[in-house]
DNA sequence: CGTCTTTGACCGGCGC
DNA sequence: GCGCCGGTCAAAGACG
């Protein structure tokens, strides 16, 4: 089975003090030196692709150099600077030998050479961090943005909602859901650790596993000790999924009682919370690796042949933290064993490193959309979270999510099979990476942007403790995407147009398809909750 | 020796 | 009540 190359994140690295060989560090070296490259490629093929050697050009050399050396803080910052003055040094020497007047002066004016860029090396570093800042601040910009744009498709959507039904209390009682859809998603996306216990417990709906421990007191309490310690792998709720439509019914027809919005409230949270933990999301991929790269540790626990399907489905625990109820199964596909069906249920409850972060966003992001009906009126339940794949996140694609109704659990499909096999391009490897530039957001590709930008970026930002961490960079096209749409950013002055333009056609999106605007009512209620 | 995988047994839900 | 099925457990073995 894989393993990842380094330990990534949450108490594992604390146990384990990461202690990165030899062989990783140079792993890691070497790709964010191939990184880098490519990034060069871009600047090259964006910039002057004439040979005179303009002041801009050489800024952008040495940026790239100063993002280098910047990337590789703990190592030392004079390495490529030295090496390069080094072979000039000795060059001249040689070609000095005979003129043994000018070695002072060669000496001289390469000190001062060396003084000049190391000045300017200063001036880059600053440059790059005052960058990475604008990028930080844009970013935050962004998530505003959303969030507003959020806001008022969601009333735009009242309106509508009111015009065409007479439950004046429903529209009431939507006005107050905004606040408990966010809360949906961030339970769902976010790592729980800065979410205090008591708003978990009283607050959030469909949160981490840890949160829904008392919900689940009522499972069989053999069960409950008899598993690791975990209360939280209790809580995932794998185990029990056929409990979840019974919850949803009552919840439902108690949504149109709008003169009790406390108990309606409680039940909707209910069954929110018993929803929460039966989502999932099936990505169908091509691949002939045993199992998707995503970015996380996991550990097989079982594996169980399924009826009607010879290839056999292993199950997968989350091993980034004790107790993460996180889990996933694979299977090949029966039809067509290439294809490979990994399906996660749960919500991590610790941060994860960014080469995790496309994966977990973009399924959290589905099962948050999802199940974001499931606090609505039964009806809503049923057509928003198709609404909002198909037709906000998938336009150009209605066909590459697809939302399983028969399944006891609701199940959201991204099929991302009929992707190119572009081997160039590490983005086109990561099937996430592919649903992320088909997707309605793709606009933000221009500058590199991953489908779920927003949202990991936000997590980079609330977890920046991983920025220094070592990505696995061996499989981890996730993480290489998050980190050379990083670069991109930064280095594309026009990432504030494409984020308008992107912004824009997601408004005008939104306007020929208003039932899609849970969607977004996630992600922007949760970034206002952050 | 610790960690992980394998695999048969076990459990609970559901349909008949 | 019984059998089927999906999901999980946990002992045993493999591996580094």
């Amino acid at each position: 089975m894989f393993r990842f190359p380094v330990s990534l994140g949450g108490s594992c690295d604390n146990t384990k003090q990461s202690q990165p060989s030899d062989e990783q560090q140079h792993r890691v070296v070497m790709d964010e030196v191939d990184f880098f490259r490519s990034a060069e490629k871009r600047d090259r093929v964006s910039s002057d692709e004439q040979n005179v050697i303009t002041d801009e050009a050489h800024r952008v050399n040495v940026k790239r150099e100063n993002s280098r050396v910047d990337d590789h803080d703990n190592r030392s910052t004079d390495i490529n600077i030295g090496l390069n003055l080094l072979t000039a040094n000795t060059g001249s020497d040689e070609s000095m030998v005979d003129d043994g007047l000018s070695v002072d002066m060669e000496e001289k004016r390469t000190k001062s050479e060396n003084a000049q860029l190391k000045e300017e090396l200063k001036k880059v570093l600053e440059e790059n961090q005052r960058l990475k800042e604008m990028l930080n601040q844009t970013t935050i910009n962004f998530n505003s943005m959303q969030m507003q744009l959020v806001s008022a498709m969601r009333q735009q959507e009242d309106h509508h909602h009111l015009a065409t039904t007479e439950g004046k209390d429903k529209a009431n009682q939507r006005h107050e859901a905004p606040e408990i859809v966010p809360r949906q998603f961030i339970d769902l996306g976010l790592p729980s650790a800065d979410v205090t216990s008591e708003e978990r417990n009283t607050v959030r709906s469909g949160s981490p596993p840890s949160l829904l421990e008392n919900s689940n007191s009522r499972q069989s309490g053999k069960r409950l000790l008899a598993r690791e310690e975990s209360p939280e792998t209790e809580s995932n709720g794998w185990g029990s999924p056929n409990k979840i439509p019974k919850h949803l019914h009552p919840s439902s027809s108690g949504n149109g009682d709008g003169s009790s919005n406390i108990g309606a409230n409680a039940i909707d949270r209910a069954a929110a919370e018993a929803t929460m933990r039966k989502a999932r999301v099936s990505v169908r991929a091509r691949s002939e690796a045993p199992m998707l790269s995503d970015g996380c540790q996991w550990r097989k626990y079982g594996q169980k042949m399924a009826k009607g399907n010879p290839c056999p489905r292993a199950y997968y625990r989350c091993t980034m933290a004790v107790g993460c109820p996180v889990r996933k199964q694979v299977q090949r596909c029966a039809e067509d064993r290439s294809i490979l069906i990994t399906t996660y249920e749960g919500n991590h409850n610790h941060p994860l490193p960014p080469a995790a972060m496309t994966m977990a966003s973009t399924t959290t992001a589905a099962a948050s959309m999802l199940l974001s009906g499931s606090t609505m009126s039964s009806q809503d339940g049923l057509m928003n979270p198709t609404n909002l794949l198909a037709r906000t996140m998938l336009p150009c694609s209605s066909s590459m999510a697809t939302i399983s109704a028969s399944a006891p659990f609701p199940t959201i499909t991204l099929d991302l099979t009929e992707s190119s096999t572009n081997g160039n391009n590490p983005a086109n490897n990561n099937p996430l990476m592919q649903f992320s530039q088909r997707s309605g957001f793709s606009q933000l590709d221009q500058s590199g942007l991953p489908q779920m930008m927003g949202q990991a970026l936000y997590y980079n930002q609330q977890q920046s403790k991983f920025s220094g961490l070592q990505i696995p960079s061996q499989t981890m096209n996730a993480g290489e995407s998050v980190s050379a749409a990083t670069a991109a950013i930064a280095a594309n002055p026009n990432f504030a147009a494409a984020l308008a333009a992107a912004i824009t056609s997601i408004i005008n999106g939104s306007n020929n398809h208003q039932s899609g605007n849970n969607n977004n009512s996630n992600v922007a209620t949760s970034d206002n909750r952050q």
